[in-house]
RNA sequence: GCCCUCGUAGCUCAGCUGGAUAGAGCGUCGGACUUCUAAUCCGUAGGUCGCAGGUUCGAGUCCUGCCGGGGGCACCA
């Protein structure tokens, strides 16, 4: 029996209480009923706080309540006890086959156990990443790749029709900059103010040189500094481009647009745009420039759009950029955006809202810096002296596995150290190697049965499994679609993560204290089959969840 | 000054959008491999949940105010 059955369960027998007179209530008052696994393994399988909610309303009190309720669950098919405890819980107690069900309908559903259909029908456009292509893409980019990704496979999973997409602004000053300091390392002059220096800008000015020097072209020397300037602006983005698509598709992350900013401007999408919002009387002019109306829609001043200088600032890309989402078929654009550009939320939503949208279609993720560590201490990054660590270092030092949960398993909110060396130990202290392994021993005990000859098909009696760690286990696995329906909903990938860990606990407790494969000259028993669905059961789910984090399930280790 | 965010075991972090005696891993200490991988398991110790009020049957969780860390407050992108 699944949790959302049980549950069916509980407000059956509220209707049929309300029916008899029992509770003095309205049918149509019975709310959802939220099941739990308590805390305390003694105080059962499940409990409910329905009494506590109720009483009140029916003229109760909650220990009455759940007295009565209790009586006519315990009389239904596949439970074994329900009493009530504390204040006004109901501890309820399954019968062991009932319990046991759960691992055959596990299996059953195979990849697609927990899936859900809470985003059926709707589109939605997750933006993340968003590195401008003036370097490789840093840790914080890094962390965003992993919590982006997942997080798009969690809304797949609910049913929506999800686009991975990525901005790029390769229009206006930092690209400017970007250029201005290729063409200076080439000069041999030192990095200009506010521009980028590192390592990297003299591989890439080199490979600019070569790749030329190839084609047969000269590079524009003693030419105006214009023609010298787009000469590297262009092939330095090209190249940073390719750099950047590369590293990602090793993290295993796979967009379906990357967007260029430019594309706005030279399709006259913006022009567009603003021309709208000029006719509709969002934007006016003042001091020279153009602004937004965005106070009216929650921020906190209006913006510039149209710098008096006459072009466009960051904002008017955004602004197209929006509506050209939504024209594309987006019911709700997901931005994850760093802890440094919060006070762009407000700026989004009013565009949005001056567009015509629902504000709440734009929603903005907010996630907190990445800092390293090594041997104990932390690793200072500076773009400015281009020791920033990237995410090709990242990989190269401890895996995409290891960077990839490292960086998912904690909420968006929290600040993280990621810690080198603890990610490339092989130890419980590295929470992937943990869930990892124990998919990998559930892999392990299908091949150690298939050479017994234990075949699962041949038998599966539920009420066989009544050790207490095949309760605990059956219990946890049956929480799945639950973990995953409310990381979907909140945008919560960590939750998959932090459920994985106790999964994998609760297996390699259970593996510890029971066999699948007999010992000795031990006949095969049903036992055995029916716990080979469990183990296959317990396999299933951590590689169902390791996949919405984008994380391998080894079957060896 | 204003806005966002965090503050939970020695350390790194969970805490299921208000429920029972606040959890996990690491680190302490002590146990468990002649038979499915010990990259594991079991036990032990460790807490005024930053502080102070409030809301209610009940608060780590919600509200207010302080304290402390991080980030942000552009006609930059």
């Amino acid at each position: 029996m699944t949790p959302e059955e049980l549950s069916a369960t509980i407000r059956a027998c509220l209707i049929e209480g309300i029916e008899a007179g029992t509770f003095d209530l309205d049918a149509a008052d019975v709310p959802e009923i939220q099941v739990e696994r308590p805390r305390q393994r003694e105080h059962g399988d499940w409990a409910t706080n329905a009494a506590m909610l109720l009483a009140k309303r029916a003229g109760s009190t909650p220990r009455e309540f759940a007295n009565a309720l209790a009586g006519i669950l315990a009389t239904k098919p596949g439970i074994d006890s329900a009493e009530t405890a504390g204040p006004g819980f109901l501890n309820i107690r399954l019968a062991a086959d009932a319990a046991g069900e759960l691992a055959r309908t596990i299996v059953q559903l195979g990849a697609d156990y927990g899936r859900g259909e809470s985003l059926t029908g709707k589109t939605v456009n997750i933006e993340f990443v968003s590195a401008n292509p003036t370097g490789p893409i840093h840790l914080g980019g890094t962390r965003w790749a992993a919590v982006g990704d997942s997080i798009a496979r969690l809304l797949e999973f609910h049913g929506a029709r999800v686009i991975r997409e990525y901005y790029f602004n390769d229009h206006g000053t930092q690209i400017d900059r970007f250029a201005a300091s290729l063409l200076a390392v080439v000069l041999g002059e030192e990095t200009p103010e506010d521009g980028y220096a590192g390592q990297y800008i003299q591989d890439i000015a080199d490979q600019i040189l070569q790749d030329a020097a190839i084609a047969g072209e000269k590079y524009p020397l003693n030419a105006p500094r214009e023609e010298e300037l787009e000469f590297f602006r262009s092939r330095g983005v090209r190249l940073m481009f390719g750099e950047i698509k590369k590293s990602l598709a090793a993290f295993g992350v796979e967009f379906d647009v990357f967007f260029h900013e430019d594309s706005l401007h030279d399709s006259g999408k913006v022009a567009q745009a603003l021309a709208e919002l000029k006719a509709s009387g969002s934007l006016y002019e003042a001091e020279g420039a153009w602004w937004l109306r965005s106070s009216e829609f929650g921020d906190e001043k209006d913006r510039v759009v149209i710098k008096s200088d006459g072009n466009a600032a960051y904002i008017a890309g955004d602004i197209a950029y929006i509506r050209d989402k939504h024209e594309r078929g987006a019911d709700l654009c997901i931005y994850l955006l760093g802890a440094d550009h919060h006070g762009y939320v407000a700026r989004l939503k009013a565009a949005a809202a001056a567009l015509g949208y629902d504000p709440d279609s734009v929603e903005v993720i907010i996630g907190q810096m990445v800092s390293l560590v090594k041997d104990g201490g932390p690793v200072r990054m500076s773009k400015r002296a281009g020791t920033v660590v990237t995410m090709e270092d990242l990989v190269d030092a401890v895996g995409v596995d290891a960077a990839r949960y490292a960086l998912a398993r904690s909420s968006a909110d929290q600040t993280i150290d990621i810690d080198l060396d603890l990610l490339s130990s092989k130890s419980n202290a590295n929470p992937v190697f943990y869930v990892q392994y124990a998919h990998a021993r559930t892999a392990g005990v299908r091949r150690n049965a298939a050479e017994y000859g234990i075949v699962r098909d041949d038998a599966f009696d539920a009420s066989l499994l009544t050790h207490e760690a095949e309760a605990k286990l059956l219990g946890l696995l049956g929480e799945f679609p639950r973990v995953v329906a409310q990381a979907a909903a909140f945008r919560e990938q960590h939750r998959v993560a932090r459920y994985l860990e106790e999964v994998a606990n609760a297996y390699h407790g259970w593996y510890d204290r029971t066999r699948v494969t007999p010992q000795g000259d031990e006949p095969i028993t049903d036992l055995h089959r029916t716990r080979l669905w469990l183990n296959d059961a317990a396999r299933q789910v951590i590689a169902n969840g390791l996949g919405l984090l984008g994380v391998s399930a080894p079957e060896r280790m």
